[in-house]
DNA sequence: AGCTTTTAGTAAAAGGTTTTAGAAAAAATG
DNA sequence: CATTTTTTCTAAAACCTTTTACTAAAAGCT
């Protein structure tokens, strides 16, 4: 036997009046006699009577919470210390205002599936563009939405100076004298060379190349390795590299996660860092921070951007229509000791 | 001028067809004929139609997410790694599912209303008691749920061998002669002592009491130091155990957050680990094995926890009533850098 | 041709709430 | 006391979808 659940109606019957007033004893009490109140209070407090969400979301159009889209697995999202500080800085907003945080699984080919299905008032889109087709209907429906790590103009956007960041990690090798630099690029799709352009990747990358062309060294995408972006994948790519004959004498990573395995794999294999290989990661999770040798790499505000983004979203969505606003965080380079 | 959300008669009307009928094309195609099939979908194509997940789950009961209810603010869950590791093994089985996450944001007054409001279909509660006065209307409303780190018959339950595992950590410390220790325990509510011997902590709490006791050492609420579970709680925390007369010799921490502070305290203070101070901790998450010297520490099977929990609620969803399992999966002291 | 079965589609109810417009009763006003 | 205003409460519409029960037309059968 199923319990039924308890509606409004069960609440009025035991209370005696219509389920108006019930709903009015929540929502406007101010409308109700005082002891008209109490019973329904009373009534709704011995059936343990709670209005049902979609019911109310049905009519006022709002569930409070945000949806958080990243074209990732959901696992993959929380084993990424970048997003469990997003995240922490999106939870921050929420804490204040109370609303929950929606993260969502996305099977790339689906995503138009999962967006019409969030129950989400609004939805943060991390590393896909606006005009990406799969986003496409969230204008056409105008559902407030704020871009992070990615291109947009009617919605609002979130980005950081990956480029600059990239620029002075590579510079700063470069300075050093460093002339075999390796860089570890994001995986690409289908192994294909020219999607590592593309997205956050990309533009860290453009940054590495203004500085080899500064320095007057040609850019040569044999210098590019894709590689998995985690601890593992880093590890990996460092190992193959160093079977081959020409070893680099410093790495560039475009994420902490994979510079962190090239560490490992060096001290590994008994290289000394920094003299025999310098690294530089990018983000700055506090893992690179704690682990020995410190990592060096370009430091983004995460937290702030995931505190940013939720907070942009929050008031487009408490004041209607809302101008699009776009934000540049800037990133720094932090030397530690993997570097120098 | 907002824009109207599409509804399924607006496609109709396009169509020249029923309401019902889209409805079908949607959910039963085989009930309709192949052109008309063709129409309907080629108008909601070109309106964008997509079905309101409201009025959807309003009529289904079932929206397609689960929730995960810890009581903590939501900022504070992305920033442990703990939960990080949780939330990782409950999205392999949501990702398996096409099922969204939802963290709720939990102001410990005010839990019975979110669970209220949360747009979910089961619940996986984290360190709460079936018995909890706020989670009575999950048993009331009877919603599917799971209870990890916490006691209940009902629901199912996910626990881990907290007492054995401390039992463990403490006995190896005891049996290489230590005796000045000191136990890091979770910080209690209004700063009330006897708070924590309750939950998760005190599980471990015991589990350290019995090894003190079979080593004949009277147990002494001394020992005991509340801290923020942070890495800067656990520096706080041995900064001030420094300042006092009485040195120890050992530290036991209920969380490895808590035990890295004390590392990295005794680091700055030039003390040599573990010569003149042994340190572990609880969980074992990522960073414990990273850092340097790594950290000896009782290792729980965070991930699977989560994914079993996810799995259980899962179950109990699709097949409707569900026998309550209770689960006990086994810890491991892991000996590292910070011990012998 | 007359009957039954199948196919293709529709009307209406149900799901639970909020809000608007309005009614009845009570209180205030002159 | 009659009239107006205020207070307290209700009926009904709206929100949008799915499902059940049903009809009309077409097809199959003897």
């Amino acid at each position: 036997m199923t319990k039924q659940r308890i509606t409004i109606s069960d609440v009025a019957k035991k209370a005696g009046v219509s389920p108006t007033a019930v709903s009015f004893a929540f929502n406007k009490p101010e409308q109700l006699g005082k002891e008209t109140l109490e019973r329904i209070f009373e009534a709704a407090r011995e059936l343990g009577y709670a209005a049902n969400p979609y019911a109310r979301a049905l009519h006022s159009g709002s569930i409070g919470s945000l949806g958080v889209l990243v074209p990732q697995s959901i696992s993959s999202i929380f084993s990424n210390p970048f997003f469990a500080a997003f995240l922490q800085g999106m939870g921050v907003m929420c804490d204040e205002k109370g609303i929950g945080l929606l993260t969502l699984a996305v099977q790339d080919n689906n995503l138009e599936a999962a967006i019409a299905k969030a129950p989400v008032d609004g939805f943060v889109l991390v590393g896909l563009n606006e005009d990406h087709e799969e986003v496409a209907p969230l204008i056409k429906r105008n559902i407030p939405t704020v871009i992070v790590d990615g291109d947009g103009s009617q919605f609002s956007t979130v980005n950081v100076d990956d480029e600059g960041g990239a620029y002075q990690a590579a510079k700063y090798l470069l300075d050093q004298g460093h002339r075999d630099i390796r860089i570890l690029t994001f995986e690409t799709p289908y192994n294909h060379l020219e999607y590592v352009y593309f997205g956050v990747g990309g533009r860290r990358l453009r940054g590495y190349q203004r500085a080899f062309q500064e320095a007057g060294l040609d850019w040569n995408d044999e210098y590019l390795v894709p590689t998995i972006a985690s601890i593992e994948g880093g590890q990996d790519s460092f190992m193959q590299l160093m079977a081959q004959k020409r070893q680099p004498s410093a790495v560039l990573a475009v994420s902490d996660a994979m510079a962190i395995g090239v560490v490992l794999a060096a001290k590994q294999a008994n290289l000394r860092i920094p003299q025999d290989l310098a690294v530089i990661g990018f983000d700055d999770i506090p893992l690179a921070e704690l682990m020995s040798p410190a990592l060096s790499t370009v430091n983004q505000p995460v937290t702030e951007k995931g505190r940013l983004a939720a907070d942009l979203l929050i008031s487009a969505l408490e004041e209607g229509q809302h101008k699009a606003q776009h934000f540049m965080l800037p990133t720094t380079l932090i030397l530690r000791d993997t570097t120098r």
